[in-house]
DNA sequence: GCGACCTATTTTGAATGCAAACTTACCTGT
DNA sequence: ACAGGTAAGTTTGCATTCAAAATAGGTCGC
């Protein structure tokens, strides 16, 4: 279905970042690059709109979805939510290999780390968290996280990390690998709400949450009736 | 916005059941009964496929969705944990008129238990658990657990109330509320999520998820491409 | 009489068209 | 020169149109 990929390029071009938050999304530029025509955009858009990655304005168009801080701190507490459930779930329900496939993650994790390779990092370290919630055998629960991590994960990646608080988060996720082996759900659950806690804390510490307002809303200066624009 | 409004009137034409689960949704009459073009339709179908409302069938239109036992579970599952932790938030950011109100609705809901009221039981039932999420002060939260029981509330509400079971349901909603007044938040999530707990193990079993499979993949008979049909 | 094949109609998916709203640029008057 | 107003040009929202796919119906053959 047509419709289905234009949705899944432009949230990959939303979460990287590519059209910046709070910038306008030029309906026939993009009709142009992802060659379709405007209707299944516009129905692509609708869809990202409805999962919060995109803000309709009426007569005005689309805008890449711009999170205040607050915004920032409820997704963490969802996540938390979220991933603390799966913790519990997968414990009960992830088979041995399962847990194999999870310490082989973190070990090339841990081995990012050493080499101070960041980005490789944040590669095993997502596929670790998205393996347990997977491992959760909820393909709902699944879909949710998903959407959820996918909003906030610029705010998070864009988040200068600091090597004290990175040491931090290896050995959370020790303590991670540790209580899925010894399969203690309650004791995953703790530590996975921690490890978003603290997260959250740096990325809330840090501002960047890209802007307070979606300062996009009917201002009284015609000259800034728009937020940024992607030039 | 016309699509707005048109998403929200097929989301309760679907979560009423006026559309049963698994029957085809017919383009054509529906644009007349909504008064729209087939565009703006269209896109409401669309967000509702990503919410899970509906079913998209390349080339073959679309379709109510039709829970499995099993994604009623999953879905069960989640709204646990979602409303655990609405619970616990609302503890700590619950004012207290908020609490008030949430003891208003409790008790006119025992009243309408009292008078076998089930219908209007249901409403306050729906209110309580909704001021609660509410209460926690997340709107992300809150958006995400009205999406999340939009999709199991016509499962929950087909199911029939025993008389024994519903006692139990008013008793753990004293215990809610005792909780909540007492601004215990460890204990109002463990209640809540027994009190879900309950009400799924009643839904899963008296077998009310609608069947057991989208009867609708390919199937090798001609005679029987498609599911149930409104008429 | 039953079933396979072929054609007509309906339905879907996407592109295009059109009116309304919004932007932008210019122009006028002070 | 600048503020306000106006008209041209975009952009948006929705309706309509068009091609392709699916469905239904009828015909022919066995």
């Amino acid at each position: 279905m047509l419709h289905e990929d234009v949705v899944s390029q432009l949230r990959n071009i939303l979460v990287e970042g590519e059209v910046p938050p709070g910038a306008r999304i030029p309906e026939r530029d993009l009709c142009v690059r992802l060659h379709v025509s405007r209707t299944p955009l516009r129905e692509a858009l609708k869809v990202l709109a409805a999962e919060g990655l995109v803000l309709l304005l009426p007569n005005r168009g689309a805008r890449a979805a711009k999170l205040t801080s607050k915004d920032v701190h409820d997704l963490f507490e969802v996540c938390q939510g979220l991933e603390g459930l799966a913790g519990e779930l997968a414990c009960e329900r992830i088979s041995d290999s399962g847990i194999d496939a999870v310490a082989k993650a973190h070990k090339a994790m841990v081995q990012h780390y050493r080499d101070g390779n960041l980005l490789q990092y944040y590669v095993y370290n997502r596929m670790i968290h998205e393996a347990i919630v997977d491992a959760a055998g909820n393909p709902a629960l699944s879909q949710l996280y998903e959407s959820v991590t996918a909003r906030i994960r610029r705010a998070r990646y864009v988040t200068p990390m600091t090597p004290p608080r990175w040491a931090v988060a290896v050995q959370e996720h020790d303590a991670i690998l540790n209580a899925l082996q010894r399969r203690d759900g309650i004791g995953l659950a703790h530590i996975l709400r921690a490890h978003l806690r603290h997260k959250r804390e740096e990325v809330t510490r840090a501002g960047f949450a890209e802007a307070e307002h979606q300062n996009v809303t009917q201002s009284s200066s015609p000259a800034n009736h728009r937020g940024a624009d992607i030039a």
